[in-house]
DNA sequence: AATGAATGAGGTTTCATTCAT
DNA sequence: GATGAATGAAACCTCATTCAT
């Protein structure tokens, strides 16, 4: 009934095409690429975000709200330990597409805070699992999410992959 | 002062610009700032480098020339682990320019066997001398540069880029 | 209440706010902004003036409209001489916003007899009461208020503005 | 011999398809139609403009330079009078295209000094020989070569264009 | 060999106009 | 009738690449 209905729904289309070509091509991918992937026009792109700087802003925002998700949905989990380590799989680790939510890390001042909460409160949980040395932050965590990411994304032998995460897991190990 | 002799300066003048200003602005900085920098016409680049790719492919092979000088160099060093320690930081670390580097092994596919050649060589006198796990091979060793690369480009934070440079370097060491 | 009035009222809205987004920003503003201006959505101003030249012709018919009102006011003054020097000094001299009505003047063919019947009155008034020259007629009036607009517009000083006019009314006196 | 022949004849020929373009379509015409006028592609233009208020700005600098150029020429008639009166005929009287110089005057600030002097001399001397009242300055002058081009401009009719210039010129006349 | 002017495809952005709600 | 989201042509500008000098 609503015409924000539709409208609503095309930025959605817009923003998850935005993504896809985005982890494709690099964020230098055109909009009118984007519009094309969506199904729209290049004016309903540049509707919805005046910018290309926006859409990219936009894009990394909506990345880094699925690492917040992410992150809460493991800190359930009974095991801190494990659901540290997952998370670090998750994001860094073999699956491939996933690698999209860090670069959002990378690329914002991640001065978001909702997700320094989220991960703060998965570390913290670690942390006094005993999992995770204590003498590191938030900071450092992402700093090294980051790492993982662009250390695995380097090769695509899956097996290189795992050890390469697995030393760095071993460097957030206390002692 | 025979003609070769003026072609190879300047390709070499070429190939020093282009880093530079692929430090400064990236890869996507333009041909003529290249040039500019060079103080040579655009032609003189496309000349040398018959597309901007192949320029960029240049520079990256350059850098890991310069890579693997560093690690020959570092490996004359008495302490091995010192050594080794010492070539993390340098392409990795607080300081910045060398960091670009490390952006040449991330890009190619690294099959170069002249800095395979040296990083293995620092890398198992390392080993040797008891400073770096033995379960860890020269593949490892790329993909953590490039982690450590990419974790200590992402803040401002000296003290910071220790702190995480420093959870690798953890990682890495025996147990 | 009746739909029509509604209708009626947006119209006259989307006009005044085009004529003021028009003496901004000139005739080269977007629709969107007049429709801003006027509260309603673009659509509402498609509907009433189906072309954005249709609605810059109703914006110059609206201003001539008020063009020859100002005239017939200024017919009944006493002394026809004050009232014709009044008349340009409203449309070309010190006062800005009003020059927008003479914009009409230069824009349109300006065969709309209404305006053309109430200048000659204001002139042949002048005329018979040896104010202006016997030899011009409405049409040189036309042209000298436009060129005494736009020579006006020409500068901000306020005082170079009225020389101006001045000159140009000298050139209208008898001998 | 030099590469710079062909590139300063390109500048001018774009310089003079830009004057053209804009004298038929307005200073809002595309780029690209000015190159298609000059027989270049659209790169050429702004290699040799990089703005498009940069090439509005030098095609208006250059007809000032010729406004100069008519008024230097004009200054030495030995009839001081009709030559300030041709001059004016020229820029805004009946004859079509010169008009576009006086749309330079009416654009640009008009600090332009040259222009200034030889308007100066022209008046000056006219003013000696008793054909312009003295109570009048280059600032005035200007304007109304401004107000009298936009006022012939206004209508095709050849005589009234005539009668509303010397209405101008006779506002000039002393006394 | 070197130069840098010329080219034109392609990228971002704006805006008149249409049309589903 | 009104709304405003969608459309896509067109504008400005950049840049890799070519080529005449």
């Amino acid at each position: 009934m609503s015409p924000r209905a539709d409208a609503l729904r095309n930025r959605a289309r817009v923003l998850a095409a935005a993504d896809e070509v985005f982890v494709e091509h690099g964020s230098t991918a055109s909009t009118e690429e984007v519009a094309r992937r969506a199904g729209v026009g290049v004016g309903t792109v540049f509707r919805h975000f005046p910018t290309k700087e926006a859409l990219r802003d936009a894009v990394y925002a909506e990345r880094l709200r699925r690492v917040g998700e992410e992150a809460s949905r493991l800190a359930d989990n009974t095991d801190a330990g494990a659901a540290f380590h997952e998370f670090f799989e998750l994001l860094a680790g073999t699956s491939g597409p996933n690698q999209a939510l860090t670069e959002a890390l990378a690329a914002s001042a991640t001065d978001d805070q909702d997700v320094r909460g989220s991960l703060g409160v998965l570390l913290d949980r670690a942390q006094r699992a005993g999992a995770v040395r204590s003498d590191v932050g938030v900071d450092e965590v992402i700093a090294l999410l980051i790492g993982a990411t662009q250390a695995t994304t380097w090769t695509a032998d899956v097996s290189l992959r795992g050890r390469t995460l697995n030393i760095i897991l071993d460097g957030l190990r206390p002692h």
